[in-house]
RNA sequence: GGCGAGGUAGCUCAGUUGGUUAGAGCACAGGAUUCAUAACCCUGAGGUCACGAGUUCAAAUCUCGUUCUCGCUACCA
């Protein structure tokens, strides 16, 4: 495998709607830090291109959340996440942000193309439209209620009680948020992406030359996209926030976020062409152009299938690699913004990083610690002891010990100075160490080539290990107290402190990708300049010169307290508590500012609907369905089956004998092949647990609910 | 329900094309040591490789079935 004339690197565009945890950190921005750190260190061309994500409907959604506008959340954010990114030693060539009017353009001219070549289909839809606003209305302009769970303010687009993802179509009883009126139901054009004109290419490109070397869950998901048939995909939608259509008559319309945003790596690279003085177009049309992109497994179907088909037609070239990872738990569950469990690097940074005995080597500590626990081929977990036994026991013990007791004893045993290497006395115990040195430079960099970063950090502690199962044979301050009888002894003393010393600063230049502000320390403490870290001199072990004078030693890392630990976990712990509280607290009514109560209704409206008492008298679930219960309602005057999604929150044998609310005359509907002659009324809890509505004593069933 | 990825020591993970007593690190136990951040070093204990069949001289590894976890997807009137 010959080295590419250049790399191009991209971390996925985090979405600037809010904070971002580690999970974040761990799955995308870390390892492509660590790759790209030993790109340069090899002094490869390599550019790292990432920025903010700030289009799509979540962002003015964010904003009314917040009670603000959109404009104010992106420019909120993205600060805010640029500044994380640098605080914890991820350094981008340029932080970009998609409502750059450089981005505008890119991706106006991308679609430009697309459409002008013929590769985009048009189709006419019904979309719901205002008439008194006389416009259409983007999804998020449509509230109802959800049919997920029940909560009446929905958006079109997303439940943010449930969490779920919507169309609108699938809103019950949706109202305009502008004017309060139903909307109607009007044509509208949209331009498509017709995914399934490439399945061939697909198949290839993923299937037979990548097969082998993507990782497996990677192009096990490609596959079963690509065998379940692909659809052309709208992209463009009407919205008012994001990217102009470019195209006349097309006032109003905006591109889809997905395929404005990952154009954005396309245009924070020019972004940093412009900054250089370099030439952009290289990194995107030249063969010898390796790109790779670094994401989270919920990404791979954007970056593996529908961007390169994006990128072939335009005439780009395509990525040589996506390395996903899985997923990061915390303490035993889901990261989850909703639920207040995760870790937000602010938080680390303000608890950890900003302290007073914190500083640069606690971000090294995170990277450490969130590196050993990559989720590489399985989803993985934070757990703060976890934290503090990496911490304490592996950097601090061996690897911070090791190059402090190095410095400690060179000045007591060696006036402070570098001391020379007499071969005439070179033992085995000498000689496997320089093996051991040349050695792990080698693995370190065959395994961070191989996206094996886990590993490959292990190696580089490994030798640390090395180096203090050598320092303890060869035990220089025994050896010390013989000098009065023996001052040839002073030998031994000086090759074991030389190769100790030569092992540290090879140990700066093997963790300087995971561990950036130690790897810089370690320069300062042995007084060369940071172009020692260059590959290059990774496994030589004239890195030091002989009688060189090394500053006083400073400890690397700090342990960590148990009291810190238990802090974060109670903190954590706190803040999930308090959401839920707050949730369950909170009227569903009130969590949001606009339109809190559906439009009024007269009493004909409401007289139109027939509820009834109902006995349930057979419950069971439906097959091939993960959320339907198949019932059987005794509502007097007849037994009905009625199909309702509430299988995950019932056993059908405990409900059989229930008394129920059931709206009888709604018109059927057949779900899974059955035919549901009626609704269930549920209510549902803050903690998203559904209780029947049934009257307080048994009465007869049929009779009416009013 | 369909599809994809996983399930290996208490914890975090390795295990190449099936081949001798299944490997690391952490934690744990014992010992040694004092240069070093109660650090280091040595030794040890600890596994029915999720479960059940099958193929084979030989299975953690291949096949089938079951089960659990995560993700994508369908179902929610």
């Amino acid at each position: 495998m010959s080295t590419p004339k250049r790399y191009l690197i991209t971390a996925a565009l985090p979405y600037a709607n809010g904070q971002k945890h580690i999970g974040h950190l761990a799955g995308a921005y870390l390892p492509a830090d660590i790759y790209v750190r030993y790109l340069k260190a090899q002094k490869r061309d390599a550019v790292f291109v990432c920025g903010s994500d700030e289009h799509g409907t979540a962002i003015p959604i964010q904003a009314t959340k917040e009670g603000t506008t959109a404009q104010a959340i992106i420019d909120k954010y993205h600060p805010l996440m640029e500044q994380n990114f640098k605080d914890l030693g991820i350094v981008f060539d340029v932080y970009h942000r998609t409502s750059d009017p450089l981005h505008h353009q890119t991706a106006q001219e991308f679609f430009t193309k697309l459409e002008a070549n013929g590769d985009l289909e048009t189709k006419e839809t019904e979309q719901y439209f205002d008439e008194s606003a006389q416009t259409f209305l983007a999804d998020r302009y449509i509230k109802g209620t959800c049919p997920s769970c029940g909560y009446d303010s929905a958006y079109g687009d997303q439940c943010e009680k449930c969490g779920k993802s919507l169309s609108p179509e699938e809103l019950i009883n949706p109202v305009s948020t502008l004017s309060g009126n139903a909307p109607i139901k009007k044509t509208t054009k949209h331009w498509y992406l017709p995914l399934n004109r490439h399945e061939e290419f697909l198949r290839n490109w993923i299937l037979e030359e990548h097969g082998n070397d993507w990782r497996p869950s990677v192009v096990g998901q490609c596959k079963s996209w690509i065998d379940g048939g692909l659809q052309p995909r709208a992209v463009t939608r009407d919205l008012d926030w994001g990217v102009k259509v470019p195209l006349a008559g097309a006032d109003g319309k905006v591109l889809y976020v997905w395929f404005d945003a990952p154009i954005g790596y396309i245009s924070a690279t020019k972004q940093w062409a412009l900054n250089t003085g370099n030439d952009w177009k290289p990194y995107w049309e030249d063969k010898d152009t390796k790109l790779v992109h670094f994401i989270g497994k919920d990404n791979i179907v954007f970056h593996c299938i529908i961007f390169p088909v994006m990128l072939k037609l335009h005439g780009n070239i395509l990525p040589t690699d996506v390395p996903a990872n899985e997923f990061m738990n915390l303490e035993g569950d889901k990261m989850s913004t909703s639920r207040n469990w995760k870790l937000d690097m602010q938080d680390y940074i303000t608890d950890f990083v900003n302290k007073e005995n914190g500083g640069q080597q606690m971000a090294d500590a995170l990277r450490y610690y969130l590196t050993q626990i990559a989720p590489e081929t399985k989803d993985s977990e934070f757990m703060w002891k976890g934290f503090q036994d990496a911490i304490n026991s592996e950097l601090v013990s061996v690897f911070g010990n090791f190059v402090n007791r190095s410095l400690v004893l060179m000045h007591k045993l060696c006036n402070g100075k570098v001391p020379p290497y007499h071969t005439d006395i070179e033992d085995s115990e000498d000689a496997s160490v320089k093996e051991a040195i040349a050695a792990t430079a080698k693995k370190v960099s065959d395994l961070i080539e191989g996206y094996r970063f886990r590993e490959a950090l292990f190696e580089v502690i490994a030798l640390a290990r090395i180096g203090n199962g050598y320092m303890q044979k060869k035990e220089p301050w025994i050896v010390a107290k013989q000098l009065a009888e023996n001052p040839a002894a002073q030998k031994q003393i000086d090759n074991c402190l030389h190769l100790c010393l030569q092992l540290t600063a090879n140990l700066a230049i093997l963790a300087q990708p995971f561990l950036p502000f130690t790897a810089k320390k370690m320069c300062h403490l042995l007084k060369v300049v940071d172009k020692i870290l260059d590959w290059e001199n990774a496994g030589s072990l004239k890195l030091l010169s002989v009688g060189y004078t090394l500053r006083a030693p400073e400890l690397l890392f700090r342990k960590i307290e148990d009291e810190e630990i238990a802090a974060q976990i109670q903190k954590l712990n706190d803040a999930a508590q308090t959401k839920k509280m707050e949730t369950a607290n909170t009227p569903i009514t009130s969590t949001s500012t606009i339109a809190p109560v559906k439009p009024e209704i007269v009493f004909d409206d409401f007289a139109k609907i027939d509820l009834r008492v109902g006995t349930i008298v057979a419950a069971s679930k439906v097959e091939k369905a993960d959320k339907l219960l198949q019932l059987s309602v005794d509502l007097g005057f007849e037994t009905r089956t009625i199909v309702s999604g509430i299988a995950q929150h019932f056993e059908p044998e405990s409900i059989v004998g229930k008394q129920v609310t059931v709206v009888v005359n709604l018109a059927p509907r057949k779900m899974r092949g059955i035919e549901s002659n009626g609704m269930i009324l549920m209510a549902e809890d803050a903690n998203g647990k559904l209780h029947f509505i049934n009257p307080s004593d048994n009465i007869n069933p049929g009779s009416g609910v009013s």
